[in-house]
RNA sequence: GCGGCCGUGGUCCAGCCUGGCAAGAUAUUGGCCUUCCAAGCCAACGACCCGGGUUCAAAUCCCGGCGGCCGCACCA
């Protein structure tokens, strides 16, 4: 933890204004479930929309929604069954808990007991006389926590099903219908983004670790023998501060400063479709407000990984917060998912070349984190100016895209106002309209949710049909023509133009 | 799940030790005022996390629960 004042500020505008707060709060509480307000999803929404933009729409991949809840054979033939679990074991004496399997290997020697199951890891707790490492107390009998939420499915002798810990299982799922689609060529990607739950033992830092979230994820399926990615040269030069594996395992702390080209290069990434996405990720967090160099990639060991992953990096941003925080992984799947729904379903999921020759085609897959996204967006635009709070947001991202206020409400100001915001409303824009207390408190109310700009109809306004518009990070102002509202908010909000070009000074 | 600290209007916080009308700031709403950055005046609204116990009396003391933060464990 750096600084835990900036995390408190920011929940609390958060709270107050109405982006986020903690679930059920009428009934108490209960950590890890968050409900997001007025503000919050408007932003949630731009966020997810910018991600399309970066991840989808311009490679045209194509788009998916699949059921949150699965019918256990999927995750029984995903793997997901038997890794979603852990064995726990509770001193009697001190109250610590460990994990079974751990333990067990640590004493014996033995590899992966996790996969021998339940019973297998009673007995050898028994067998070996396993006590508590810290205290030597005895240990309770080992209980066994399954982290995906179970359900049952209709009404009596239903079906046990389970809410899915990762929408990518949807992808694969519906692999031959999207390759299909596709019109059976090699590469392309599925991409969903959605709720999934995972039920955490002990959630913490509010948004950074929730029970239920929503996930951002793409599927890229490619042939290993044609791995070249044909968009990689837009990235290549790209250079991104990388942790490897070796670094990891050496503990070594300061990053390689690298290309992404020389990354495939030397064998740090190992695909390119990979350091693609590596790329594309970095500029799109970029967009989000979080600068370059607080951004690295952070291999994970393979202890670390996931039992799919061949090979995982993190991209982790630095939070004054929290410091270095997880808000994407990019793990090279292999054909590890295709391979087990084939043994699974039955069903073939190879893919023919041009040889003749049928293989399973690999998958590169970059998985987001909405909530936390939304998160590393508030903090990192949060400014603190002559007493105020400000939430500097991309503007593309702000929920709220211009403030309409009439300068005092008296004189028929509040009315020309009112045929402003209409105006600006007719343009789809999303406008708050405020005419409660002075002037300069209804600025600082629109720059604290972030809104970009403000239009102020005063006495010229009534004279020449001109209003001003108020820049939220300079506080400068321009002078523009009613009429011309529409076209040049649009242009300036979407980035074509700059405040300077709004109007003239004021 | 274990341990430490904590929980009071929308938000921030005083009061708790030593039981006795719950204070302040800010926000919000209405009114007056107001020709550009949280101005001023008047008014209104609004709180002791939940449950039990002790007591004439509990925000305050005790027990249990829930929630938050930190540490340990966990985070596939």
């Amino acid at each position: 933890m750096v600084s835990i004042n900036i995390y408190d500020k920011v929940t609390e505008i958060a709270k107050r204004r109405g982006f986020f707060w903690p679930s059920f709060e009428i009934y108490g509480g209960l950590s890890g479930f968050v409900t997001y307000g007025n503000l919050g999803t408007k932003l949630k929404r731009n966020i997810e929309n910018a991600w399309r933009e970066f991840f989808v729409r311009r490679q045209g991949f194509l788009e998916l929604e699949a059921p949150i809840i699965n019918a256990s054979r999927v995750f029984e033939a995903s793997g997901h069954l038997d890794h979603f679990k852990e064995h726990m074991v509770e001193c009697t004496r001190c109250g610590r808990s460990f994990r079974a399997d751990h333990l067990i290997e640590e004493k014996t020697g033995l590899e992966n007991v996790e996969a021998m199951g339940g019973d297998a890891i009673r007995e050898l707790l028994a067998e070996h006389e396993i006590r508590c490492p810290r205290c030597g107390g005895a240990l309770k009998e080992p209980v066994m926590f399954l982290t995906m939420f179970q359900t049952t499915i209709g009404a009596t002798g239903g079906e046990v099903g389970y809410a899915r810990p990762e929408a990518a299982q949807g992808m694969f799922l519906n692999f031959r219908r999207g390759f299909q689609q596709a019109r059976e060529k090699l590469p392309f990607a599925l991409a969903q983004t959605g709720k999934v739950l995972r039920n955490e033992i002990s959630p913490r830092r509010g948004m950074l670790r929730l029970r239920e979230f929503t996930i951002m994820e793409l599927e890229l399926f490619f042939d290993p023998q044609e791995p070249s990615c044909p968009w990689f040269n837009e990235v290549s030069g790209e250079e991104v501060s990388l942790l490897t594996e070796e670094m990891e395992a050496e503990g070594e702390k300061t990053p390689l400063k690298v290309s992404l080209g020389e990354a495939v290069e030397a064998g740090h990434i190992l695909t390119e479709w990979q350091a693609y996405f590596m790329g594309v990720s970095k500029r799109f967090i970029s967009h989000l407000g979080v600068p370059p160099d607080r951004q690295r990639f952070r291999a994970h060991l393979p202890e670390e990984r996931s039992h799919y992953s061949a090979q995982t990096y993190d991209h982790e941003v630095l939070l004054e917060s929290w410091g270095w925080t997880e808000i994407a992984g990019h793990a090279y799947r292999t054909d590890y998912d295709l391979k087990a729904h084939q043994r699974g379903s039955g069903v073939d999921m190879t893919v023919l070349r041009p040889d003749g020759t049928r293989f399973i085609p690999h998958v590169v897959e970059p998985s987001f984190g909405l909530d936390r996204l939304l998160y590393v967006v508030l903090e990192s635009s949060y400014q603190r100016r002559k007493k105020r709070d400000i939430l500097a947001l991309p503007r593309s991202l702000a929920p709220i895209n211009v403030s309409v206020l009439p300068l005092v409400t008296k004189d028929g100001l509040s009315e020309k106002a009112a045929e402003v915001r209409e105006l600006l409303l007719d343009a789809g824009l999303v406008v708050a309209y405020d005419e409660s207390g002075s002037i300069g408190r209804r600025y600082a109310r629109s720059d604290e949710v972030g809104t970009p700009l403000a239009v102020t109809i005063d006495y010229d306004t009534l004279e020449n049909d001109t209003v001003t518009i108020r820049d939220r990070d300079s506080w400068s102002q321009v002078r523009q023509r009613i009429a011309d509202l529409p076209g040049l908010l649009r242009r300036y909000l979407k980035g074509e133009i700059e405040f300077s070009e709004l109007g003239s000074p004021v």
